[in-house]
DNA sequence: CGTCAGTCTGGAACCGTTTCCGGAATATTG
DNA sequence: CAATATTCCGGAAACGGTTCCAGACTGACG
């Protein structure tokens, strides 16, 4: 039925460890027994099991990617690059959706803990202890979270937000308002204070509205608390909820950017659709997923190199949603 | 290091096959050592080894998904869901993006050929032979293509295209156009047999016009193309597409509805937040890929069991891209 | 109490590959 | 040509489970 290395061994003529040897690599045969083999694994389609290597060697060649939602175009922009990146360095991917729920994250990780190499985990809501529990179990990469000692790719959120704020300044607002993401996200916290920061040096006040799931609804269900707080700009969590916001906002006949301006994070492909097209906070979805992988894959080459990280660079992408403070 | 049977057969004081029989039927062995085992497994922390399970028993607890570009948000929803389900049927998911490139699609079939029990794949892009070629060595659920002798999960594409163009009639269209996606895709050849075949007993002409790889840019070079023909409605191959013809069409300061009516197909959110918002086909990708998991198990339990197929069904739903026809 | 059926258990083989080890064959050197 | 160094190969063990088989034990029954 399926053809094994005993059958490529037997049909040219050598042992199996030969067949072994001549794959793996090629100058520890003969010249002439590597052409047989060669050409007995042509002639059968031999194809390695991976398995039994995995068994044999410890190495699956199987990374893990775990995210909170899929249905996110930034995470699913992420986890592309990173499948193409793992595809191009011969590795194949393992995908978990935790649907934003942190008690499934851990013991995701924990089930396929032996059967990938690594885990690149995506903004991981699980708290600071459990992920620490897993240091030395298996190498891991932490994307948009920063977590000693682990290896991460995070975004210079910091410099996006002080862009934001530079130019809603220069529009001439004086106050707004953060709608925040989940509680668990340490890219909240970390957009968050760096829009505070931001604003210290300027006459600007942030005021902080009530946290939402990072989607359309949760953006959506926040617009009304935002009005109440009568800022003139709203930044949001990320691009989904700041959809989210200008959707409720025309539904109150709340016009966007004359009256309210809006800045969402990311840069999803989406946010340039709507109109108005959405100022946004644009990273490089294809940069995060290729370096999370770049980065697990040197971890997994060698553990016990200190951890590495990388910082991305943010760019503020201004379009329609955001304008000058109008009297009214 | 790695805590392995032989340990918790130690511990428990019994043989490993014991410990097998304890935990795979409990009912296989005596109370107490069924205890014991328990105990053991509680006490170390054991998880079985999946890859070494696989190897013993040919069986991975894993399934492929191969799709055409995961930056798609029909593809991410459905991958979600099915992903979602897998788990709750203890299956694990490994992901393949082919970036639309039909050529990698059977390799990397092949590739995981052995470490999974069985695929899903959506929207292939490779030829029937080469798909045929896969049969009987591993199982296949397609989705978003019929093809014997494999199971599927498509839509029904012909009930939608009903739908929309009865909906264009009554608005007084004439003459549509339809943008085609990709020539290998087979949900691209039933929609337009669907719209042709809806069209037959009405008085409408349907122009195909080109086609696009099923991106929102592939779409919005396409408008101009439908603009020469002077149809006064355009329905795309899918939302992303429609909506790459949105935006051109705004650009080119063409206005939807009143001059030109425009449908989509599969009802992503996004299309619901852009305005005007799409109308479009809309689908239920939570509902395909459960299914699609759904019957892939059912396969994987019985593969000699004749093919099954679901069609799900296509709903249209109206927003504000579609309008009457006006002289001008 | 002996016999038998039935239950439970441990040992061993096996899944497909890799890798170590020792020996055979070949090449190198004096 | 003998002695030694080197290359190449086959056998066997190992990876961590599962499963078959045969034997030990239990209880029931006559």
């Amino acid at each position: 039925m399926t053809v094994t290395i005993k059958d490529v061994a037997r049909l040219a003529g050598v042992s199996a460890s030969s067949v072994c040897r001549a794959l793996a690599n090629p100058g520890g045969v003969r010249p002439d027994t590597r052409e047989q083999v060669q050409r007995a694994v042509r002639e059968l389609g031999y194809v390695p099991n991976r398995t039994a290597r995995a068994l044999s060697t410890g190495r699956t060649g199987n990374l893990g990617i775990v995210l909170p939602d899929l249905a996110n175009p930034f995470f699913a922009g992420v986890v592309k690059a990173a499948q193409t990146r793992a595809r191009a360095l011969d590795h194949s991917v393992f995908l978990s959706d935790i649907d934003e729920d942190p008690a499934v994250e851990t013991l995701l990780i924990r089930a396929l803990l032996r059967q990938v190499d690594g885990f690149l985990l995506c903004s991981p809501r699980s708290s600071d202890e459990e992920l620490r529990a897993l240091h030395g179990k298996v190498p891991i990469v932490l994307l948009n979270r920063r977590l000693t000692p682990f290896p991460s790719v995070t975004l210079d959120a910091a410099s996006g937000m002080t862009q934001a704020l530079l130019h809603l300044h220069v529009l001439g607002h004086k106050r707004v308002a953060y709608v925040a993401g989940p509680r668990t996200s340490w890219a909240n916290r970390e957009r968050l204070r760096g829009l505070r920061s931001a604003a210290e040096s300027r006459p600007i006040e942030v005021i902080e509205v009530g946290t939402a799931p990072p989607t359309v609804e949760g953006g959506a269900a926040m617009a009304d608390v935002v009005l109440r707080t009568g800022v003139t700009a709203v930044l949001a969590f990320n691009d989904l909820t700041a959809l989210g916001l200008l959707n409720r906002l025309r539904d109150r006949n709340f016009h966007v950017p004359e009256e309210i301006s809006v800045i969402g994070f990311d840069g999803i492909l989406l946010s340039s659709l709507v109109s108005p097209a959405l100022t946004t906070i644009g990273v490089d979805m294809e940069r995060i997923g290729q370096a999370g992988v770049d980065l697990l894959l040197e971890t997994m080459a060698d553990p016990a190199h200190p951890p590495a990280h990388r910082k991305l660079p943010t760019q503020l992408i201004v379009r329609s949603s955001t304008d000058v403070v109008r009297p009214h």
